[in-house]
DNA sequence: CGGGAGGTTGACAATCGTCAATCAGAGTGG
DNA sequence: CCACTCTGATTGACGATTGTCAACCTCCCG
């Protein structure tokens, strides 16, 4: 199952915002793992788990969410190829969330032990994880905030510019074309809205002529800086690399 | 300034969740820092700025903040004595944030290359770093699925939860009596509601029974179990050190 | 062809926001 | 000691964004 290369996009993830010398990445690519196909909905770990690995995203489109008293889901974050799912599990005890599948897709699973000793015999690749957990706190700040503070159209046309920017640097599709792998329902739980409203904020958009849909997963957008200016999108947030142009 | 203790509050901060060795310890201890008393509403870093140093706070409270399109604030963190801030700054290039005191206080401030540093020259101090960060990512979850997915009441009584384990960690108060070092307004910010709100829903919570207030500041729980259910609090993202009682 | 998941729409309800006035307490200067 | 002022808390009336309920539609798949 393991052909040499699998771990390339780990690689290739930690080396976006960190140069890693070439024992770095030797090292990186000797981590034993295994690759495991995920079925949508799958779920790796529930909350109050244990768990005994990290894994990385290869393929497909995973989500980290929490359950409220009610009942209500909240998607706390969406991961997508090349993405390492889990770190923390590798230093914190017990899950504080469910990690799932939203579509098909497969992972490589790391041992616990096997990452933490990487940490600390390659500095530079513990820091490069250490970043990479950084930079998922910034994204949750940005979340918080659009949950928080801005109205429907605004959550949703944020989370629309933040997919199409990921995707591209995920190396999924164009900027101004791309297969949002979410039903409504999801969508809403990612901006704690209702399927329902999601459903007229996102026609809103279509109809203010921000958005095009082919189907009802398949975005077109229009004018970038239009949608960007109605989320409220700074790419700042997401520290991509400096090489990627930033679209505003 | 600088007797020989102050960073002795970082060292019992990183030795929470893992031990650290008597080498570890002196590091710390041994790193350069230049104490700065900072006043209510002076600000660290803005949303943009590049920065320097990180911080321990030595006394006081801090708050992180992102301003949204209308200019409405969303406050993402709250610190307290004894906390690091700015962890991030020290390796991310640019303030994804703003980062300004609550209330009057000290901070030691460590230079970004000692922090750097360190987390080589000392591997567990870089764990004990990176595992600050993925509590912190913890707690940012929590704080999404709470303005996200739970309605007013419940979000204030989370609020109220959180602030009273987490001030009996860092030794302020007990858990049943202490006081809220936030106006009504900013606990708008904390929690995404309107300060008219806020106030309406803290005296229902009065009215209730839940809580009882000597001023409006000063925080009295009358029934712990009563509030936590009512704010749908369960400690675990906190993930505190074993040796602290849970209370739920 | 039937079943199911997901998308769409309308009518109505409710939580929460807005606006605006008033009140309470702390600090200041006379 | 007292008016003055400022910040923050409190309250009421009203409005609007968003949720709820329920129906129907569309597409995909076995």
């Amino acid at each position: 199952m393991s052909d040499f290369s699998t771990l390339e996009l780990m690689v290739r993830k930690l080396s976006y915002r960190l140069k890693l010398d070439a024992d770095d990445r030797a090292a990186i690519l000797a981590l034993p793992f295994t690759v495991k196909t995920m079925e949508r909905h799958r779920s790796f770990v529930r909350e109050g788990e244990p768990t005994t690995h990290s894994c990385v995203l290869l393929s497909g489109y995973a989500i980290r969410t929490k359950i409220v008293a009610g009942g209500e889901r909240q998607i706390v974050s969406i991961h997508m190829k090349g993405e390492m799912l889990d770190l923390q599990n590798s230093l914190l005890e017990t899950a504080d969330h469910s990690v799932q599948m939203l579509t098909t897709g497969k992972v490589a699973m790391i041992p616990r032990e096997d990452i933490l000793r990487i940490s600390v015999e390659r500095p530079m690749v513990g820091r490069a994880m250490w970043i990479d957990t950084l930079v998922e706190g910034s994204i949750f700040r940005e979340w918080i905030a659009n949950v928080g503070r801005r109205d429907a159209r605004t959550r949703i046309a944020h989370l629309l510019c933040e997919f199409s920017l990921r995707l591209r640097v995920a190396g999924l599709g164009r900027d101004t074309d791309y297969e949002l792998p979410m039903t409504q329902e999801q969508i809403g739980d990612a901006t704690g809205l209702t399927p329902v409203h999601v459903n007229r904020t996102i026609k809103a958009l279509e109809a203010e002529g921000l958005i095009k849909r082919a189907n009802p997963r398949f975005v077109h957008i229009g004018d970038w800086r239009k949608l960007a200016d109605a989320g409220d999108f700074d790419s700042n947030y997401l520290h991509m690399p400096k090489d990627e142009p930033a679209l505003r």
